[in-house]
DNA sequence: CTGAAAGCGCTTACAG
DNA sequence: CTGAAAGCGCTTACAG
């Protein structure tokens, strides 16, 4: 299925890069040094009128310049300016999942959105990078990449490896949502209280069978019930403060594993409540609003009607499509509203600073709740 | 509203780069020369332990991983690698817009995915620019960022100075949805036949007034009527392509061009076409998805019916998401499907060829149309 | 299997 | 304002 028929007239006979383009470039590429001689200046001039780092006569620059035109120099080689600068103006940005499974995420692309419009601003690029695998310590471009600095986003699972190796490397990182890391500036969101403010929200409506739908609590895509066993093998800071915060209003609440953070995998969470002869909770709590919407759905699928039989809140804030809502006449769920962007431009503030040898800027950020309409007061007790 | 309060006990008194990490590291990184002195190795020896590209005694590999982590070394310095070896394992991935505004189109995330599906698999990673603003030619990330390859994304607009660089950089370019550009090798989609193929299907339906909502025709985010002029002076080649489609089945088919490809664009677009007085289309051929949901939340606004009083039809077969079209019964869009991930797959996989020498496969994909609820039979005309 | 040598292409003090 | 020199840290033929 992904052998692309050949464009017929798109090839032609001739490799695209045999086009000769103006000058000539035969034989190899020029350097430097190759400018200079033909201009008439030492290389460090040319270099000068390239970088523009210090004094240069008019006069010089421009046959510099021109010489590069005629050699068809296209400036200086970032490899090597790099290696003398000891700095290559990239931005690492190390992600979790495959990086297509994160783009899949709007969580992730919202906070991308403000790492992305603060690095752009500084002149900085992002290298996307995967966390490595437990397997393939010593290999992969989080080791040999080139990184100034490196962003850790929504990496909960499996940070250990990376940070390690980053650190060993001495490249400053900053940590999203992650859990105190040892030499990493963090960024991070009040998971803890805003969990307890939602558990606090459903216990004022009346709710006390609520369920605590999580997400992942390591790299393993288990899904299903919270033991203490479990939980305590956990590794994942955002799922745990989560958690915590609602249990801190309800002790006894349970919880449910999601096998990741998608409306089909809260679904599969969902249908697990929901199922026949198991006792339902009058009220779910999600970890992330792409659950939530599953729960939802599961909830619709169930028979049960949203918020009436059930309520259901999740977390984020972002905005979610899934066609089976759409039948429904829930227009915006109850949930917790982050704010992404601001933390990936805090986030590459930090980086940033770090680069320029500043002190970083550890920042925490809030989440609101917002009241949707996939809330409300428990049900009477039948029996009530 | 951006200055997040600092965290009260996140931040510490230290510098997180202060903490010592096992074997301390004072004073300056140790370089490879330092570690093979360290273990009585040549330095070859010492890069041949780190790379395993040549052979090396179990012995002596051992005694440099030994000096290693004593020193602190975290292996070879990426700059200095990529210098030596011309190459650096980045491949960079251009984009038109703000990498924040690019990040909201589906289009781009599903395009990105399927490179860093490849990328990641060939072990490179991605680097993100922007395209070049016209006047910042000799600055920014694509002049001077390490690259082995560039694949150019929804760069419509725009493009020729970006491509320029690259070929004056001699960085081989991949070019998704661009024009032939010289020296680049083209993944193409069949924008043309596949909207001709969409015009003959409303035709089969019985319109013969439709209008055209095209996407941008330049980076100046007009919106307006498209002219002859106008429509002369454009450079987004697929904006034409798409519109030349249409054309072939409705010579005179009206255009009006959007801004950009958002649903409110395609809003501002849709109430011109619907407004009062002006004479209606029955159907509304949109060069996006997101555009065609933007144009038939204009038509529910003005009081048409779809697919009963106007028909639209969008592309891409992306799934969108907006709050008004879910209170309407639509389901679904009428659209073109195209390939999105494997168009990126595709891309990458003609990057990394490139980067081996090897030929590199223009690749043609094709667009399927697949129908929806948002079109329908022509509605009888009126005095008819 | 190991070592000595050269050089990738640039920039930055430093002296003029 | 310009030039000669050194060196960033590595890898790769090459000889042993």
């Amino acid at each position: 299925m992904d052998h692309p028929a050949t464009a017929p007239g798109a090839s032609g006979a001739t490799n695209p890069r045999d086009h000769a383009d103006g000058p000539a470039r035969r034989g190899p590429r020029p350097n430097l040094a190759a400018v200079a001689r033909a201009a008439g200046v030492a290389p460090s001039t040319a270099s000068l009128a390239f970088s523009g780092a210090g004094p240069v006569s008019d006069d010089a620059k421009a046959r510099v310049l021109a010489a590069a035109a005629e050699l068809g120099y296209g400036g200086p080689d970032p490899r090597a300016r790099s290696l003398r600068r000891g700095r290559s103006g990239v931005i690492g940005v190390v992600m979790d999942e495959r990086l297509s499974d994160a783009f899949r995420d709007p969580v992730n692309v919202l906070t991308l959105d403000g790492i992305a419009e603060v690095a752009g601003e500084a002149g900085a690029s992002l290298l996307l990078v995967r966390s490595p695998l437990d397997d393939e310590h010593g290999a992969g471009p989080i080791v040999d990449a080139p990184m100034d600095a490196v962003v850790l986003v929504g990496c909960n699972v499996r940070i250990d490896p990376a940070v390690a190796v980053l650190r060993r490397r001495q490249i400053p990182v900053v940590a999203i949502e992650a859990d105190d890391i040892e030499g990493a500036v963090p960024v991070q969101l009040d998971n803890r209280e805003a969990s307890h403010r939602a558990a606090s929200y459903l216990a004022d409506l009346g709710h006390t069978a609520v369920t605590i739908v999580t997400l992942p609590l390591d790299a393993e895509r288990r899904c299903g019930p919270v033991d203490a066993d479990r939980e305590a093998s956990g590794v994942a800071h955002t799922t745990l403060e989560r958690l915590r915060g609602v249990r801190e209003v309800y002790p006894d609440a349970p919880a449910i594993e999601a096998a990741g953070s998608s409306v089909e995998d809260g679904r599969v969470a969902g249908r697990t409540l929901f199922a026949e002869g198991a006792p339902t909770p009058t009220a779910v709590v999600a970890q992330s609003d792409l659950l939530a919407v599953g729960v939802v759905s599961a909830a619709l699928d169930a028979g049960l009607r949203v918020p009436e039989d059930v309520s259901v809140i999740g977390f984020d804030g972002i905005t979610v499509d899934d066609s089976l809502l759409h039948r429904s006449p829930i227009r915006q769920l109850t949930t917790l509203v982050q704010p992404f962007e601001q933390k990936g431009r805090a986030a590459a503030r930090a980086a940033l600073a770090m680069l320029e040898g500043a002190e970083p800027q550890p920042a925490a950020f809030r989440s609101e709740l917002r009241i949707g309409d996939t809330t409300g007061p428990v049900r009477r007790a039948l029996g009530g």
